[in-house]
DNA sequence: TATCCACAGGAAATCAGGGTGT
DNA sequence: ACACCCTGATTTCCTGTGGATA
């Protein structure tokens, strides 16, 4: 915008027009979207028959057993479920079982499953997002179970539910769905955890693994050959036909097959490289668009967690990024980077400095996003600290946090640690390393 | 070989901010 | 207005930890 005579608008009606023109890569691009629910599923028929098996007896009005599914991310354990559910619904004439879905990642607290189980049967939001005793909540949702779903089942299904287990009342919570029938009168209720985390049992109180822990079902990994064979079937409901090139659903497959065998991940990265095709207006998908896809969206992922982040984990991100300018080996400890995030906390009105113990926390997060490394290093005599390192080129950091207006300012602070060259711990670390 | 540094990280308490019914 | 509730973020308190150093 900076030369008049060179500038040159995007002309957005010339786009849709030269689009619509263009080759047609999708046909039914939900086909690969994480809620489609495809009509079979390739090698999950164990899996099926066991769920099908300990679910069929509420098609006779008998309580289905309280079960729990385990299974690494993109193994189809949520999949298979609303598969099972779809088929028990087809076969059910009068008292259609009820299934209420609820993702502990989101739902996160006693009081909101209880709220959501409610307003899920009831239709409406009645239960206000807070404010009321959770005993309360409870009461009126026997009362409503009851009432509401009389003569039949209740599935609750509790995805991700080890996000609940460990945390405040989680098995308190746990511990009260569990015992949901015994104390309704008519309708039934049946319980089914879904984890990927093959441990989280041990976070469970002993009451809770007792009803919840006797019935479960491993989902085990697929490989390279397995995921080609789901992408297959779901490229021919997504794509047109002669789209995609040679080898393209292989490369997916064995892309996805590197990260722990994860179809979710397999069918979103055919989904990308086919939009990547349909932004350059190619006639078909390549192996070149599939590569391009794996690095955007590992990028998009980036960007849009750290944008989502909370202020304060952007600034003790940005702390690690600007000690990282002057650190030439890309090294950095945890010490540091507390003394960093109070210096521009005290710059920022309004935005109070946290304690070591805080700091330590959003480091961990970031570890766990991916953004960075850290590695627990005793020095002896100068005590432990956490090497930490950036996974990204710096650069690509920089940018993101520039774009985010309250971490722009902070980008200018020069650090006083470097600024009386002490970056005293470091060195030390520096002499261990090499 | 004992000491000791500078932090890790678990558990519980606290606080502020959203809400409720009476 | 009041007593009470729930939650997420944070602090406080605390017990490890591992290897360089005296």
């Amino acid at each position: 915008m900076t030369n008049n005579n060179e500038y040159k608008s995007f002309n957005i009606d010339q786009f849709y027009k030269k689009y619509l023109k263009g080759p047609i890569i999708f046909k039914n691009r939900n086909a690969l979207a994480p809620s489609y629910i495809p009509v079979e599923l390739p090698h999950r028929d164990k899996e099926i028959e066991e769920i099908a098996g300990k679910t069929a007896c509420a098609l006779r009005g008998d309580t289905p057993p309280n079960m729990l599914c385990y299974g690494m991310t993109g193994t189809g354990k949520t999949a298979t479920i609303r598969y099972v559910s779809h088929k028990i619904a087809q076969h059910t004439k009068t008292n259609v079982p009820w299934w209420i879905y609820i993702n502990c990642s989101i739902i996160s607290t006693p009081y909101r499953i209880l709220a959501h189980i409610y307003n899920t049967i009831i239709g409406s939001e009645k239960i206000p997002p807070t404010g009321l005793p959770k005993d309360v909540i409870f009461k009126n949702l026997l009362g409503l179970l009851d009432y509401k779903i009389k003569d039949s089942i209740c599935f609750l299904v509790l995805d991700e539910i080890d996000m609940i287990a460990n945390g405040r009342g989680g098995n308190e919570i746990l511990y009260d769905l569990t015992r949901l029938n015994e104390n309704l009168d008519s309708c039934r209720t049946s319980l089914i955890g879904i984890s990927n985390k093959l441990k989280f049992k041990d976070s469970l109180d002993p009451r809770v693994i007792s009803s919840l822990g006797k019935d479960h079902i491993t989902f085990p990994v697929y490989n390279a050959k397995e995921l080609g064979d789901i992408l297959d079937k779901r490229a021919k409901i997504a794509f047109n036909d002669d789209v995609l090139k040679e080898g393209v659903i292989s490369l997916c497959a064995a892309l996805a097959a590197k990260e722990h065998g994860d179809a979710r991940k397999a069918l979103q990265l055919l989904r990308k490289a086919g939009e990547i095709a349909e932004r350059f207006q190619n006639k078909n998908v390549s192996r070149e668009h599939v590569n391009k896809a794996q690095f955007e969206l590992e990028r998009d992922h980036t960007i849009d967690y750290i944008k989502g982040m909370p202020l304060q984990a952007q600034l003790v991100l940005t702390s690690i990024y600007l000690l990282s300018l002057y650190n030439k080996n890309n090294v950095i400890i945890s010490g540091d980077v507390y003394e960093i995030h109070s210096e521009l906390t005290n710059k920022m009105p309004g935005v109070r400095s946290l304690t070591r113990r805080r700091i330590s926390d959003y480091i961990n997060n970031l570890v766990l996003a991916g953004i960075i490394t850290a590695e627990k290093k005793s020095m002896g005599k100068y005590g432990a600290t956490k090497i930490i390192k950036l996974c990204d080129d710096p650069s690509f950091l920089g940018k993101i946090l520039e774009s985010i207006d309250k971490i722009k300012e902070g980008l200018n602070h020069s650090p006083s640690l470097i600024q009386k060259n002490k970056i005293r711990i470091n060195n030390n670390v520096f002499r261990k390393l090499n």
